[in-house]
DNA sequence: GCTGGTTTATTGTCCGACAAAAGAAATCCT
DNA sequence: AGGATTTCTTTTGTCGGACAATAAACCAGC
């Protein structure tokens, strides 16, 4: 008895709508119409210029991020899941070798294709945490991603006093000139502000350090979405990287560590607030 | 007759001597162009039981971890690509899927595919780390494991003893034990040891940290290789582990920090001085 | 020299077929 | 009947060939 998740997109059962097949068999003539509002059939949400199998891929982890497909879960066979996303069974296997490159998925001959225990995904992986922040993520993730950086920020801005070169100290400097004129409430300042902080993790000299920016600028993300929809304006987070920067300037890890130390538990902080205050207007981001 | 496979654990230089492998099947019509001098053989290193999609990932993965194609380089088309691979277009695009999934490749029409700015590089998948392992012993991507090891493991044991459950702790003291029987000198101590490291990171309760234990693991894979290798016994690792454990189970996080410290210190250490000790075999690879 | 079409090389997508693996079922021998 | 063996069946894996879409490169015209 095979338990099968369907790739449903709304929902909506698909309940083998009329339209739901129309044509499937039809002449690659089918080109798909701008804005088709066909439901079940086109693949949902695939922006044109994006290729088809990122889009499924993208579609799928959602959803196991989401936990709407669970560990232990087993997708439909190649032909009718194919059949569902109306795509070829060529571009949804290439989308299922993106999920397996991950570790969200497995796939074995006979037995199908299955979504990994939880422990096997690359949850590190810069694409699966957007996956994840896509839908609202449980309070659990966001309190790891701050357990992260808690843990790799101070380290690395003590590692970045003594290892940084000027060119680091210019993308510094820049980054934080950046942010004081832009503030955060424009995309543009938060971009400055994550890119302080990466060219704090790249002046290490540890490419493998460096490779934990994503998850730091996910946090970072985090925090200032939630700063932003708090009403009450939050700390102004510019003399806390002041210090940072200063630290690392003059070559002194202990103060440079101390002050990322701070300003990190700082942003956990008004996280937290933020997030308990209003944890009901948690809903759905974008 | 149990026909037992051999799980080598891949990472030991590839010497893989049976190259004449090859016959991936009878095929239905005779491939091979006459002009085709078939350099390097069909698809060398491909287990069967493998899939072959897989094995050429892995086959281009090392060769870009060994820089032997470095970031820029453009791969040969996919026609041509496939021909020397000697599988269909289909496996190897599967294959270059499995690439781009990890950061390791880009590709666009007409431009085609090339190596990725080594920044975007997920050096932080396991499979990388261990495409990494399996052909340079680069002192510097050495390095920066343990410099990711001793930045993540003392934490992580902090944590651990703060927020462990009575089965992380048999998780520990299961792996102790099997340590203790069977030394480091057995791939099943070794792999006690890892199981032991493993069990503290997951104990943390935050499962992005837990998630770097692929490359904590890399780390005493190297460590426990050098060890092997130089000649004079190294010390006792077990006192450290235990006082590791027993600061752990009496939930004393500063003592398991400490401790954890100077264990990944004295790994540190032992690997340098056999780093060097015999740095003419270790770099004699390029 | 620049602008704007045209060519063209390369990846992207589709289709239909067969191979291989492994669980499930049927069969056979004792 | 029971267990081992063989056959069936389902599902992914691989193949080859075709066409579409795209963007770089080229060419023509002003």
């Amino acid at each position: 008895m095979t338990d099968r998740v369907e790739h449903q997109t709304s929902g909506e059962p698909a309940d083998t709508g009329p339209a739901a097949k129309a044509s499937v068999a039809g002449k690659r003539k089918a080109l798909r119409p701008a804005g088709d509002p066909v439901a079940g059939g086109a693949m949902p949400g695939h922006q044109p210029g994006r290729r088809l199998h990122d889009s499924i891929a993208r579609g799928i982890g959602i959803r196991i991020a989401a936990e709407d497909l669970k560990p232990g879960d087993m997708l439909s066979g190649e032909i009718e899941a194919a059949e569902q996303f109306a795509v070829s069974r060529t571009a949804y296997r290439e989308a299922v070798r993106i999920l397996a490159a991950k570790g969200m998925v497995e796939s074995r001959t006979k037995t199908g294709t299955r979504v990994s225990p939880r422990a096997r995904w690359h949850i590190l992986d810069p694409e699966v945490i957007g996956w994840f922040l896509e839908t609202k993520p449980s309070e659990g993730f966001v309190r790891d991603l701050f357990g992260i950086r808690q843990m790799v920020e101070p380290h690395a801005a003590a590692l970045a006093a003594t290892s940084h070169t000027r060119s680091d100290l210019e993308a510094m400097g820049d980054a934080l000139g950046t942010m004081a004129r832009l503030q955060l409430s424009s995309e543009e300042g938060r971009a400055a502000d994550r890119a302080f902080h990466q060219a704090i993790l790249s002046a290490t000299g540890n490419e493998l350090i460096a490779a934990l920016s994503s998850s730091v600028a996910a946090a970072i993300w985090w925090t200032t979405l939630f700063k932003h929809r708090a009403q009450r304006p939050p700390r102004d987070p510019l003399p806390e990287h002041r210090a940072v920067f200063e630290a690392i300037r003059l070559r002194d890890a202990d103060s440079a560590r101390q002050a990322m130390a701070l300003l990190v538990g700082h942003a956990f902080e008004d996280m937290q607030t933020s997030l308990t205050g209003q944890s009901a207007r948690l809903t759905k981001v974008r």
